[in-house]
This record gives C-alpha cells, structure tokens and sequence, in this order.
RNA sequence: GUCCCCAUCGUCUAGUUGGCCCAGGACUCCGGAUUUUCAUUCCGGCAACAGGGGUUCAAAUCCCCUUGGGGACGCCA
C-alpha cells in the first residue's frame, strides 16, 4: 500500500477522551506500520458545544500518552487547515453544488416539525428518520420561501430503491436497503456543515486513505458511501474498530467511567503504562507479549490482529500494569518525578492553597486537611449524613440532576457550580443548607471542608463527575435494573454466598450473629440497641431477598444445588436462612 | 419498532489456511513458599468455546437458526 494516509477527528466538546486515544493508537499503527501519515482535524462543526480550550486539551492529552500526528492545526500541512470551523465555506460550496445537480435539496422543516414526526413514528413503532416532506418542493415555493428568508438545511437526496454496499477491512461487505437510509442533513442552517459532509469532503480533499474509526458509525457509511458516489470521488478502505465499553458491556461513557485522560495524568498512572493497556485492548501481540512500548506496539501492528468483541474497559488491569512498570521500568526517580508532577502537581497545590492556609497552622497538617484532594474515590460513611425527612430516592433523584447540569457546564467556576447547585435545591424541595451538605459529603467525604464549590472546582469535572456518580450509587436501594448490576459483581456475589452456604452447612446452623448491626455503641440505652437491631435486621432481609433475586437471574442456583447435591428449593432456602452482609448496592435507607 | 455489528474463563485475550485444543496466557480471586510486617516475587488452584441444528473422517474454528450483548435511527460527533 502506498501512500497510506489516516486521520483522527476529535469533537472539542470535552475532555480527552479514552476512546480517542485508543482509535489514536490504532490509526497510529496502522499509519506507522505502513510508512503513512496520521492526520488530527478538530471537528468542531458543533458551534454550541466546541470550545478552543477542549480542543487544547485533546491535544495535551494524545501527547501526554506520547501520541503525535504528522498534520493537524498545531502542527500545519499541506492539506490545512485542520479545523473543521475553518473550512465552512469549502463545505458550504460542496453541499450547494450537490443541490444544483439535483443531489440534494433546501428543507424547511422546523425542529418541532422533526420532533413531532419523529415522536409519531415512534407511537406507530413505524420506521424512524426524515419522510422526505422537503423533497419535492415546487421550485417556485423554494424561491419564495428563500427571499424570506426561512432558515433551512439542505440535506442529501438518498436514492429510495436499491443497495448500498460498503467494504469495511474487518467485516467484509455489509449491505444496507437503500429504503432504510433517510435523507440526512448535510449542511444546518446556521450554514455549518453536519459531521457526514465534513467528513466526506475533508476526507477527500485531505486524500485519506483509510477511515478507522469506531463501530458506531456503521450505520451512517452507507449515507458517507453514498455521498462519494454523488461527488464522483473514490471512497477510502473502512475500518470499523469495535467499541470500549462499560463493565455492564454498554458503550462507554463518562457517566460510568473515568474516561478522561487528565485524570489518569491526575492520578498518578504511567502514560506508557496507560498506552500500552490501551494497546491490549482490542489487540495482541503476535507472541503473546503484553508488556510492550509504544514503538513495539506501532512496528507490531497490524488490522489483522484486531478482535471485534468490544472491550470492557476494565481499570483493573491497567492499575496493575501501572504497578508492573513502577517496580520494573522505573527507577526511585522516576517515580518520584511522576508522583510530584502529576500527583502533587504544584500548579494543583498552588490552587488548593487559599482554600486550606487557614485552616492549618503547621505544614504537616496539609496532608490530614487535603487528602480528598489526591484520590479518586473518597470514603462515604452514609451514617455520618443526618438527613430530615429525606430518602435515598430524594436523594439520587436531587443528585442526578445536579450532575447532569454540572457535567454540562462549560465553565467549571465556582458560581456555576452554586447557581446549579441553588437551582436543583429549589427544584427538588430542598433546603441549600441540607443539599449543600450531601454535595459536600459526597464530593470530599466529609461534612466540614473549605468553601464548597471553590473546592469543586479544583477538584475539577472529572472528580467532582466521579464523586458525584459513586454517591448515588451509594444510595442505589437493590438492583434498579440489569444494567446497575455489573457481571463482575455479580458473580462475586455469588461466590460469597455459595462460601457462606459451605460455612453454613458444615456449622450445622445459619450463623446467629453474621449481621451487620450497626454498631450501636458500647453504653447504648436498650431502647436504642433495640431499634438498631430491627433496623439491621430489615437490612439484612432486605439484602437475602436482593440476594437470591441476583442469584436466580444467574445460573447460579442450579449450578449451586448441583455441585451440593441439593435441590433447588434448597438452595434457595439456605440462602433464605442465611444472614449475609448487605451487600453494596443495598445501602440501607438513611435515617429519617 | 426498523436496520446493522458482535459472540472463547468474571475481565483482557491466544486460537487466524478446520485436526498438535477434553482450549493456552494475563488480570482478578483462592491456596502455598520466600519475606521480622505489608507489598513484591515464585509455585499451585478455581474458571470459558451461549444453545440447537447441519457440513466433515475430524469444528472453538465453516454454514443456518435461536438466544444474548452492542450500536445506529439528531440541524451531536
């Protein structure tokens, strides 16, 4: 293959994300494998939501983990500029063109409009996408319409009959019914063009190659195919990687994943050792090798290793290579170096230092004071928060919607984050004295801290996000759904339980006291050491039934009662008997 | 709902032209050894070809169906 040319196209709409990087390496590889060239364009079509310093971001992060591309915005090329914003006028003119062949068309079609046809077709369970309502409109009517300037978008004229096959490297030829593809938006009506036309016209024009990217475009290539076809272009090779995912196998996100680049800088991993866990998934070595550089990895690859299960992102894995390379590869300095750079970072302690100088009178009492600053998770200790008249419901509902504002706030300051803070209190019922102190607990763990959200806002989006997460999580009552449950965890739970039953069984007599009273102190009135025990024991009924109800959406019991011998009913009832711990995601309901 | 993709231990994967695979490695977990403790390291163990039909002398590997998982269906990318 000659001149084999790749590129890369990051959304500047939040922090750099894993995914990227990880469709980064492979398109590195790919490039480097064949003596190409790796191109990074910004697609910022997205003017609501793309913002300069993402963009920036993106940047120090693929390089931080050592990536680097040959052409992009920061470092120039001759298929420039590399910023999609920059190029609207070439967009602009292509999807004109297309309209002037009869390729495309002018649609005036309001967002309601799309809305309500959209929420029809699903009523009718009818086939979703756009009906085509612009399609044919009178010339006339089109001029009208134009010197009133409506606003309008133009979008593709997809042929109605017929296939359309796309070649993909990995999965061979996929045939989509041309029926099934609706006319997309090319060009929006704030003259920007959508992510297809971009793509196809900058692809084209930047004499890409092969496109390698996620698995989740699949669906749109046929329209991307369809598009080279109207300009008269030769589309590129397709590669669709198969998708990251979270531990209970959906597409991973932000909102169950730390899947920020910065954070691991943050938090003290190795970018090689992050690189080199990227490199496994996904991929292996042709000798089996799982510890290997960067430029191993790149002389090594090749698409035909790559696998197209989805790999779970499992930080399991990667914190032990972490600690692979940390006793193996690194010296005393180097580690040294990481843990002040990156880890005690001074431009991070120079931030945190007005929040805690008065609140300390000797330097040692720094760590004590700021330790939630340094770590991922914090400790939450649910009997520590006194909330009135308050259930774990309200909570999470509150906490939700707090998130979902503050995950989208642009600017992380400290007045954003208490304007939304003011406003999902007053939304939920909640007093801000009451819901500030949930955020505080469940941002630092703690119920005293320095000024709230200064201090969110140095902890920053991915922590504040992370923190926020687990606190909810910490309030989930039993399983909601199949998806809060990761498999993992499930199958620990099983093996818990079937130890447990071995315990049991061979003691003759469930345990008496296995439960989790919580410790109602050693000179608790009896009235108190009464009511603490009813409450454990509702806990740990509560937490059997959720108990067996995981076991038996597993195989589990089956399995159980033919290893015991036993049967089901059995099994079951053993489990019954037995007193467990509540188990994580059945924190019992706080007070009140 | 429609279309598409995927399917080996809990997780990442080897297995790429069917036989050397009653399936190998790594993480996790459990045992043991070394270590004043802990961690490390070493040794051992648990654990998978989703199910059902075919094709073949022979299938984890090829075909079909079912099931399961995922994605797309946006004036987001």
């Amino acid at each position: 293959m000659e001149n084999v040319r790749v590129r890369i196209g990051p959304s500047p709409t939040g922090e750099p994300h894993v995914g990227t990087a990880w469709i980064t390496l492979f398109n590195l590889g790919f490039a480097r494998s064949h003596g190409g060239k790796l191109v990074l364009r910004i697609e910022d079509t997205d003017q609501e939501r793309s913002r300069p310093e993402w963009e920036q971001e993106i940047m120090a992060g693929l390089r931080w983990l050592g990536l680097s591309w040959d052409e992009g915005p920061d470092v120039g090329g001759p298929h420039g500029p590399y910023r999609q914003s920059e190029r609207r006028e070439i967009h602009r003119a292509h999807a004109e063109q297309l309209v002037r062949d009869g390729q495309a068309y002018r649609c005036f079609c309001t967002k309601e409009r799309l809305d309500a046809l959209r929420e029809t077709q699903r009523a009718n369970k009818d086939r979703l996408g756009y009906d085509g309502h612009c399609r044919d409109l009178d010339p006339a009517e089109i001029d009208a319409r134009l010197t009133r300037q409506e606003p309008f978008t133009i979008r593709m004229k997809m042929p109605k009959t017929g296939d359309t096959v796309i070649h993909d490297r990995l999965r061979g030829d996929v045939t989509f019914s041309n029926e099934n593809v609706d006319d997309q938006v090319l060009l929006k009506s704030d003259g920007f063009p959508t992510y297809h036309l971009a793509n196809v016209v900058d692809d084209h024009l930047m004499e890409i190659t092969h496109v390698i990217r996620a698995e989740e475009w699949i669906s749109s290539t046929p329209k991307h195919v369809i598009l080279y076809q109207m300009f008269g272009w030769t589309p590129p090779v397709f590669v669709h990687l198969p998708l990251l995912r979270n531990k209970d196998t959906s597409k991973i996100s932000k909102r169950k994943n730390p899947v920020s680049i910065m954070d691991y800088k943050q938090r003290g991993f190795l970018p090689e050792a992050v690189v080199n866990f990227l490199g496994l998934l996904g991929w292996s070595m042709p000798d089996g090798r799982e510890i290997f550089t960067l430029d191993e990895f790149l002389a090594a690859f090749s698409l035909d290793r790559v696998s197209l299960t989805g790999p779970i992102f499992d930080l399991e894995k990667l914190t032990w290579l972490n600690g692979k390379y940390f006793r193996e590869r690194l010296t005393n300095d180097d580690v040294a170096r990481l843990v002040t750079e990156q880890v005690f970072n001074p431009a991070y302690i120079k931030k945190i230092m007005p929040l805690v100088r008065e609140r300390i009178d000797v330097g040692e009492q720094f760590i004590e004071a700021t330790d939630y600053f340094f770590k991922g998770d914090v400790d939450l200790d649910l009997n520590v928060l006194n909330l009135k008249n308050k259930g774990a419901k309200d909570v999470r509902v509150v906490l939700e919607a707090y998130t979902e504002t503050v995950e989208a706030l642009v600017d992380f300051s400290p007045d954003a984050l208490e304007t939304a803070a003011r406003a999902a209190a007053e939304n939920h019922g909640w007093t801000t004295g009451e819901f500030f102190m949930v955020l505080r607990w469940a941002t630092t763990g703690r119920l005293a801290s320095p000024p709230l959200f200064e201090t969110m806002s140095v902890l920053g989006r991915a922590l504040v996000r992370r923190r926020l997460r687990r606190a909810m999580a910490a309030f989930k009552q039993g399983p909601d759904s199949r998806r809060d449950r990761p498999r993992a965890e499930t199958k620990a739970t099983v093996e818990t339980a079937l130890k447990a039953m071995a315990t049991t069984a061979t003691a003759g007599a469930p345990a008496k006291n296995a439960t989790t009273a919580p410790d109602a102190g050693a000179d608790a009135d009896a009235e108190a050491e009464a009511e603490a025990k009813v409450k454990a024991k509702l806990a740990a009924k509560a937490a059997r039934r959720a108990l067996v109800e995981a076991l038996r959406a597993t195989r589990a019991i089956p399995e159980a009662a033919a290893r015991l011998e036993i049967p089901v009913e059995e099994v079951e009832q053993r489990i019954h008997d037995f007193r467990v711990r509540p188990i994580e995601w059945q924190a019992p309901e706080p007070r009140g």
